[in-house]
DNA sequence: GATGAATGAGACTTCATTCAT
DNA sequence: GATGAATGAAGTCTCATTCAT
């Protein structure tokens, strides 16, 4: 009935087996935002996923690569939700911009826990060099939209250091914003930003 | 030959004393900012200062006590070294402000780790509230400098949006700065800060 | 092969959890019977039941709830193999009085460091309330039976006394025949106390 | 001026001594009854002595020798304030039981803690075979002085065998009384074991 | 006499990881 | 797929003890 791949799964299983594999990492992931990377246990992660600890195993090598495929996902979703609209070619670039930094605002605001990828870094960057590279790609793909926009106004260079302040500036915002609890810091940063194209 | 205060403690072991704790708080202060609070161990704070594990606790109750010492530290020294630089009238407000981002920007170009509270702020705000109250001090004491140099020139609300926006800024630019290797976004936004008065 | 119950667990897999920790509670009763609960171990725990110490907490939240279970353990056996005896309507009370008592004196003449309630008792109750009324539930378990007893006899309050009383003379003729190593008091209590109905 | 010793000690040196040695076996011997010996550390002793910790090593090799210290000095009180009553030849084998029960019963109603020997016997018999003799020779103290008197009306085997019981309820009576709070089972063993001589 | 400082063993506990079932 | 069981390293903390001053 079933039909079986080379690996003797059949499809549905495999379905499952991806689905358990995407809800742990999803897990994973807030856990290691709002708790971060060493207060967050194995057994926690299991436990959001109605899962016991022995069993993450089975999905994932340890806990480094759940941290990893957290990462990515992250990294794979912003491409998808926000830094892709830097790309819509069929608007100008103030309007991606303004599209842009609205999508960062909306994903932020309502994100418990801040920024994964900001969290990590400074939890981890002097320790664990094996994320420190996710961690860079993830800031320079949010970068590069960003310059790919303002390079319709600004020379390269210009528009680089821009695009670092940005990010820098929503970042700040973003811890600013988990130690007030106050929003405002964050929307004001976005906006700035988005008056930076005529 | 020592002299006996009252305590009956001579100068110098009064001094080796206090030299032991604040030497201790100085290594943990350093290693919480560079590997964080959970990855930094009591044996790690001990060996820095060439104590074994089991010495660090005749100064502390505990980790707690040492990070939240550590903290008092920072505060304490940023007091001191930058942000009284705000409230000194013998200079124009526009030279303060000049002399505080400078003060700043030398402080955490040369901090390897960053900024301790910043790293504390996103390891620990949602899992040691403990903490939560002496980080919100640090950075309402920072904003309080600025607010009382811009007041020079714009009015309250605005005075502590910018004095906010500055401090996310540059929190925001130390973590890019730690992550990219590259001073150069922390001293654009102490630059552009210093700007912001005529 | 293995019969699966609804918890998805087989018959011999729970079983043997079952024994495990039921073991490990059997071996921490002996071993806070005989060595007092602060100088026992959760490495003495362990190894007694063939486990090292970590293992330990996978059964247990911790060495007070091992305590905690212990105690529930002996009072569980004791209503069971002693106390029930003077409830036994098939019997004359003064029948049901000499049971109980052989059995006391069965229990604990052969019980290598005596009473655990009265061990305990001495040495946590003024510093781990938490055991203070399991410690008194059960001598009340066992002065109820005997006030049950003695009531065919005496009036209540006098039957009240005389339990208390022969508690008392035998948690004492134990803590005697600990020291000196001699069952004789421990009998004679037993055997004065069958008297006490005719 | 002060006359010195061979030990190069004045005599006043000396007595500060011995008090500074004697309030720390006192202040061991609350310490040990209340919380028993292992749940009792030499920090504690000092600073209920008004000491720190290391300064206990100057009056004492370790916390063995304080505790064989306050089982002496118990020993030494209970003889002189109570079994010495056994021996009042001016009185009559009644009156002297008489004020030696009631001797008993002051000595451990008002006493925080119960009975230090007792203790220390069911905490440590098993494991600290150092003490065993010591509580022996203050049981077997105790119990001689109750065969003195009972020998007056008692063969040798039967006032052994009394006098053990009479040492065994009391220590029974007084452990129940500390579970529950209530001396009416010591002032009964006492009010039955005063009865035994006519 | 007394203290501050340090030690080191060892206590309780946590946790990532493994593995048979 | 998932679990229960077990491990062992490591982490926080305690404490008896030592010793220079």
């Amino acid at each position: 009935m079933a039909v079986l791949t080379q690996n003797n799964r059949s499809f549905s299983t495999m379905a499952a087996a991806r689905a358990g594999r995407e809800h742990l990492v999803q897990q994973a992931l807030q856990l290691f935002k709002l708790h971060g990377y060493h207060n967050t246990t194995m057994a926690d992660v299991g436990k959001a996923a109605g899962l016991l600890k022995g069993s993450v195993y089975y999905y994932f090598d340890g806990k480094e690569q759940l941290a990893v495929e957290a990462m990515r996902h992250v990294r794979a979703s912003s491409s998808k939700q926000i830094f892709s609209l830097a790309y819509d070619e069929s608007r100008s670039p103030r309007e991606r911009l303004a599209n842009l930094t609205q999508a960062v605002e909306d994903y932020f605001i309502d994100s418990e826990g801040g920024c994964l990828m900001g969290n990590l870094a400074l939890e981890t960057i002097n320790t664990l060099p094996q994320f420190a590279q996710l961690i860079r790609a993830y800031f320079d793909e949010w970068r590069q939209a960003l310059v790919h926009l303002l390079r319709s106004q600004y020379e390269q260079d210009r528009a680089g250091q821009l695009a670092q302040d940005a990010v820098a500036r929503i970042e700040g915002a973003i811890m600013i914003m988990r130690i007030d609890g106050d929003p405002a810091v964050l929307r004001r940063a976005n906006r700035d930003i988005a008056t930076w194209l005529r």
